[in-house]
Parts: C-alpha cells; sequence; structure tokens
DNA sequence: GTCTATAACTTGATAGAC
DNA sequence: GTCTATCAAGTTATAGAC
C-alpha cells in the first residue's frame, strides 16, 4: 500500500530540488512542478516555505544518518568501522545534501533548520569519537579525530566541487587515511 | 590618492556581500545600497550580475591566494609551513569565503565563475604538494596529503557553521595536525 | 484536500535625462 | 559617468471555488 500521498511526494521533490539548488534557490512553485500536485495542496500540507524545508532536510537529515550507521553502527573492529565510512561511494560532484545547506542563507537564518543541521553533525561526531575511543585514545584526542574525519568527508565535497573533479574527494580520504593507519601500526 | 572609485565601492561591497550571503542571495540592488553609488552606474561598470560577480569573486581569490602565501611562502621548514597555514587563525562561523560559493547555484551553474573556484583550488594543491613533497614523500602521496590538508580547513569551516562552534575547526585542526606531526616523529 | 487565479513584492535589467 | 524611473518576469503567499 505505497500510495504515494500528496504529502509525500512534496517532501520527497522538495528533497531533491533542495540537495541539487539548494533551498533558497528553490521556490515553492518548482516544488510543485516536480511533485505534480497543485498550488493549494502544497500550502495546505505546509503552509510556509519554512515548513516544507523543515519536513524535506529533516527527511533528508534522517536518510544520511541512517545510511551513515550502515559503515559506523556494524560489529567490525573500531579502525575498520572508521575506513569503511569514510571511503563508503559518495557522489562527491553532487556535494553533501546536508552539508552544502551551511552556505545557504535561507538555511542558516532559519533557527528551525539550523538546528537540524546541528543535530546531524553533533549526532555523527558523538558516534565517530565514541569509535575513535575504542581504538584506545583519550577523550579529546578521540574528539578532534573525529572532527577531521568528518571535515575530510566535508571538506572532499567542496573540493571535488570546485575543481569538478571526484577523485579530489577520494584522494582527501586516502591522505587521511593513510595517516590514520601508518599511526595505528606505530602505537 | 587613494580616491575611491564608484567601481572599486561596488567591487568591495559586492565582495563583502558575497562572503556573508551568497552570489545568489544578493541582489545588484543590495550591492547597490551598500556601496552608496546610483543604478545606472553598476550597470555602467559592470553591463550583468555575472560581470560584477567574476570581479569580486576574482578579487576575494586574489586576497584568499596572498594570504595564504604568507604562511606557505617563507623559508621554514615544510612541516612548519604547513603547520603554520593549518593554524591560521580563521573566522570559522563565517566561512571560507571562496569555498562557500561551491554550493551557490549562482555561481557553480557559471562557467566563468566555476573556473575562478577551480583556478583558487588547483592553485592551492599545488603549492600544498609542493611542500609536502619537500618532506620527501613520493608525489602521489605527497598529492593525497595536500588534498587531505585543505579538505580539513574546508570542512572544519562546514562543522563551525553546522555547529555555530568555531572550536569545530580548531579541533578538526588539531585532529589532524597531531596525525601529521606523530607521523613526522615515527619516520 | 485539491484546485485556479491573483495579490504584493523582489529580481535582474533597460531607458533616457543630466 | 552617474542618476531616477521603470519594465517584464519571478518570488512567497492568499482567496475562494470545487
Amino acid at each position: 500500500m505505497s500510495t504515494t500521498t500528496a504529502r509525500d511526494r512534496l517532501v520527497g521533490a522538495a528533497q531533491d530540488l533542495f540537495a541539487t539548488q539548494g533551498v533558497g534557490a528553490t521556490s515553492p512553485r518548482a516544488v510543485l512542478a516536480a511533485s505534480g500536485v497543485g498550488q493549494g495542496s502544497l500550502y495546505h500540507h505546509f503552509p510556509t516555505k519554512h515548513d516544507l524545508a523543515v519536513a524535506a532536510v529533516g527527511a533528508t537529515v534522517d536518510d544520511a544518518l541512517a545510511q551513515a550507521m550502515r559503515s559506523l553502527g556494524t560489529d567490525a573492529p573500531a579502525i575498520e568501522r572508521l575506513v569503511a565510512y569514510l571511503e563508503r561511494p559518495r557522489d562527491a560532484l553532487a556535494g553533501c545534501k546536508v552539508g552544502r545547506h551551511t552556505s545557504d542563507q535561507a538555511v542558516m537564518d532559519d533557527e528551525g533548520l539550523r538546528d537540524v543541521l546541528d543535530a546531524y553533525f553533533v549526532r555523527l561526531l558523538g558516534v565517530l569519537t565514541a569509535i575513535f575511543r575504542e581504538t584506545g585514545l583519550p577523550a579529546d584526542v578521540a574528539r578532534d579525530r573525529a572532527h577531521a574525519a568528518l571535515a575530510i568527508i566535508q571538506g572532499g565535497y567542496v573540493l571535488a566541487r570546485a575543481t569538478q573533479d571526484p577523485g579530489a574527494l577520494t584522494a582527501a580520504v586516502r591522505g587521511f587515511v593513510g595517516l590514520l593507519t601508518t599511526q595505528e601500526k606505530n602505537t
């Protein structure tokens, strides 16, 4: 019974458009056109663009967290989980569906949307820090490495888009994983 | 004779607004208001928004490259130059004035602007790769580490903005520098 | 719940006086 | 070179019929 409701189609279309164009650059009209519903339906389910954005970005964050946990939440050794997460295939040229919103004024001017982004990164940083701690690192060092690991991914996306080369993300990951694993051997 | 011309004031105002709001979210009218010149002057010097954006983003890239070279172009040992660059004080919550444009549709849809971004990162990656090579690394490893170093900065900005915490950037840098320098000791 | 029509405003750009 | 006035198109949102 996967009868796609108007609401679901609106959220799905908004997720796609926000991921490719950003929230500020996507008009409610574009979401309407992509979803195939009428103008009144949009404003019935989501009285303002803010409401639509919270629903769509929230759904995207939930998807992204679930996907991250597929690498991080296994029962493999800590280092292997970290490397699996870092090396997971990503659509580098598309950019991070979540991280890209940090430079979108329409998102950063909206407290509700900022909170959604904050929750995503705080959550991921918590999980990564815990895994680095499993490797025997003290809390502050584990936290710094978690930040570094996440920055590699987010920054790798930026480099890939700027140079129009997906290899820039994988190069950044290789550079970081190389340091991580050599470090491991020597400790 | 630093008589500020209308053109200079337009470019300066555009640089500020593009850095804080992005190109797509900044209207020519906003640039007019901030610069204090009249509407006709803008369209006299810059017939289209594209022309203004190329001038302003180009100027910002030149500034950023010059600033990077103040850390990277000294005669200090290679590792010290790299650490100096990574640890340079940055306005983390403001985001990278260059990197943020990779998620701005108005920029990425414009070939001229994409080229400006590309040139900035290709240039920085080249300089960083050369410095990593000075430390005795083979070319491919040096290139990967250069990508990682730049990704740490760009990703650190993203984390800092998402969590509204400037400490996220410095934590990412600490995590990476920690790995780099421990690595150094063991090699 | 869904639709069409349209309001009120902003956008990027042009016209033409000075 | 610089100005004000204005345009056509697009933006977010509302009105009111079905």
